[in-house]
DNA sequence: GCAATAATTCAATAATTATTGTGTCATTGA
DNA sequence: TCAATGACACAATAATTATTGAATTATTGC
């Protein structure tokens, strides 16, 4: 992960459609879901759902898989890592405090929300 | 942390010289630096520095203080972790095993890069 | 092969966002 | 008070990004 994937992958969230492919496709985990759906559920037309579709995965944010007529698109989660990864490497340097409570305040929250 | 604050806060980051600029000031933890000297560090002009401090600083991610003639700014972590923790928020939901990696990775970096 | 369906690409337009230069405000020290 | 300095506000421009509709590609079942 560079700057300029990392703009990438943050311009693909930085956007209400854009975020809200993002976070439908988190829910549905693995099995993911068909871009006709996709857009249906969000609530925007096609071609615009397709433009989103399309800049999450330039990003590497989110797979597609043709199956028959459709293609399903699913969250994964590798470049996420790799972005969240980049944007809290340099928190210790001067902040340890600061970098325990973000770490740790994620991780604590991941283990308590039914995990 | 709703969607319309993580779109302010990615849309800050997802820029060039937004996204050099907070990582500059994650490096030099609490202190901060002046306003002047971030636009020198980054390479860009000081009215266009300025633009992104205030982007960064509407977004909470940075805060700024009055120090004389300077204006300090310096990294907030507290957005930052609402940000992540909004993110990553539905990843356990179907993918438990993505969601330790996820966050465990970055813990154990955090952990073993010199802290 | 053909009609129907799912989704995309493309080009045009609309909307948003970033940069620049000029002018102004705030602070300091002589 | 005045000149110098650090930084911002504003308006204009440039650049980027999102949406839309029409046309195109891929797949399926008849």
């Amino acid at each position: 992960m560079n700057s300029e994937h990392a703009i990438q992958a943050l311009g693909a969230l930085a956007q209400e459609h854009g975020l809200s492919i993002f976070l439908l496709l988190v829910q549905h985990g693995g099995k993911g879901l068909p871009a006709g759906k996709i857009g249906e559920r969000i609530g925007i037309a096609p071609t615009s759902a397709s433009f989103h579709l399309k800049e999450l995965e330039h990003a590497g944010l989110i797979t597609a898989k043709r199956e028959g007529r459709f293609i399903r698109y699913a969250f994964s989660a590798g470049t996420m890592r790799d972005l969240l990864g980049f944007l809290t490497r340099d928190c210790c340097q001067g902040l340890p405090e600061l970098c325990g409570d973000l770490i740790m305040g994620e991780m604590s929250r991941c283990y308590t929300n039914g995990q």
